[in-house]
DNA sequence: AGCTATCATATTGTAGACAATTTAGTCTGC
DNA sequence: GCAGACTAAATTGTCTACAATATGATAGCT
């Protein structure tokens, strides 16, 4: 498939000939590589970009240092970028920083959350619901993830927030990766369960709950190294 | 001053004409925000900087971006780059992220620390109540941040480790910012305290210590609106 | 054949030129 | 004196051309 393929989005339709701004670019191309149109280790040439977006190179790079700053996309001195293929420590690094997180967030949430968050999250749920019973592979995923971005959103810190926005689309990326082809992602709707122990205000059972979710998200992958980037050829060949 | 005397650092007095690298450059200007060379709300001119480092202003632009997406300066479109000003909000939420990880970076680091791991921590406190005897207030403040960031290298998962770095970076920023002039940051040696229990190998001692740390610092500021850059006019006077 | 050196190609890194934008200052008419 | 429009200066945003670099191909030598 054309590059341009990837990249296209249905209904955004634009008819006006401006250029794609910055931030356009940035969101779709974020959007190829977490639904993965762009799978890990594909190299994205600037000029091609460039020529993609009908914009300079100037600011395709500026959208590739930004995707590197956030680990989604590898860039390579004098080589080029590439969609960030995790090895199996980074993803190993991703889900013990996320049990650092976000058990803490669902116990400090269960003081932030007016009933009108609570319905939002309510509404997240049902939406993977949706998407499950649909068997939208593509959708279950990314909805995954931004359910624990919304549960940041509802704490309101900025900065755990974008943290975790950057950890939820790695783990896209991870579960694209080294998912065990037999079940999806998450197989029951843990993510109901942790909204009602919010709901019951019972911050202790809520940070159980994350807990248990990571852990059962982590091991549900099968997490040795195969085909990941970045082979460590002197682990495989030397015998020291 | 001018630009080049805030840039400049001691002992670096290459002799080489070969033009900085993007990477000496950013380290030049982290550590002059840092020690507070340049203090916050600085403008940062493009093309001045380029000229303090002789080259083109492409690479101070990348320098710049990166800076932003660390937070450690304010990138404001079509106006120009400064060094940030965290307001009180930005302040609690750093404070916030740091409870969320770091205590539990404490719990974990019993497990993995070695005895060369303390070793380096010992050596660390060391340092800190040198730079505390000389009244070294510049160093007293890096030091701590960087104890920190030790811990996270120790745990060895590079996206906390990374966290880290950004959080206790803008920590220092806020210090400069919000200190109440009497007593210095870290008044008595908290850290010690925490390598203490890293030794005993006790675990929620490590993480109680250092939630109470945190706690102390945070509380040790005078996190009020002020000086504070961003102030909000609306509030200010707007009756509503 | 196998090895080395050289060259060709593709791609990124950087600088400089120009356009777009913001800001502040100035002028004019009232 | 003051509101508004216009102008000028400073600065960033973007593009494009060129240099530097890495990779793979080719040719020649042993």
């Amino acid at each position: 498939m054309t590059l341009a393929g990837q990249l296209h989005q249905m209904g955004t339709g634009k008819t006006t000939d401006a250029p794609a701004s910055v931030h356009d670019i940035y969101e779709r191309v974020v959007s190829a590589i977490i639904e993965h149109r762009l799978p890990p280790g594909t190299q994205l040439v600037e000029e091609k970009l460039a020529a993609v977006f009908g914009v300079g190179r100037s600011r395709i790079r500026t959208v590739l240092a930004r995707l590197a700053h956030e680990k989604l996309v590898l860039l390579q001195r004098n080589r080029g970028a590439f969609v960030a293929s995790p090895s199996v420590e980074q993803a190993r690094h991703v889900f013990g920083a996320r049990r650092l997180i976000e058990p803490g967030l669902a116990r400090l949430i269960i003081e932030r959350a007016t009933q009108t968050d609570i319905g939002r999250l309510r509404e997240h749920v049902a939406k993977e619901q949706a998407a499950r019973t649909a068997n939208d592979r593509r959708a279950i995923i990314r909805l995954s993830g931004e359910f624990h971005v919304l549960l940041g959103h509802i704490v309101g810190n900025t900065f755990v927030t974008e943290m975790l926005q950057e950890l939820t689309s790695l783990t896209c990326l991870i579960i694209v990766l080294y998912d065990s082809p037999a079940l999806p992602a998450c197989p029951h709707n843990e993510h109901a369960d942790i909204v009602n122990a919010v709901e019951r205000r019972d911050g202790e059972a809520a940070a159980r709950l994350m807990l248990k979710h990571l852990d059962h998200v982590e091991s549900s992958l099968h997490l040795v190294d195969q085909d990941s980037r970045e082979i460590d050829l002197e682990a495989v060949f030397n015998k020291a």
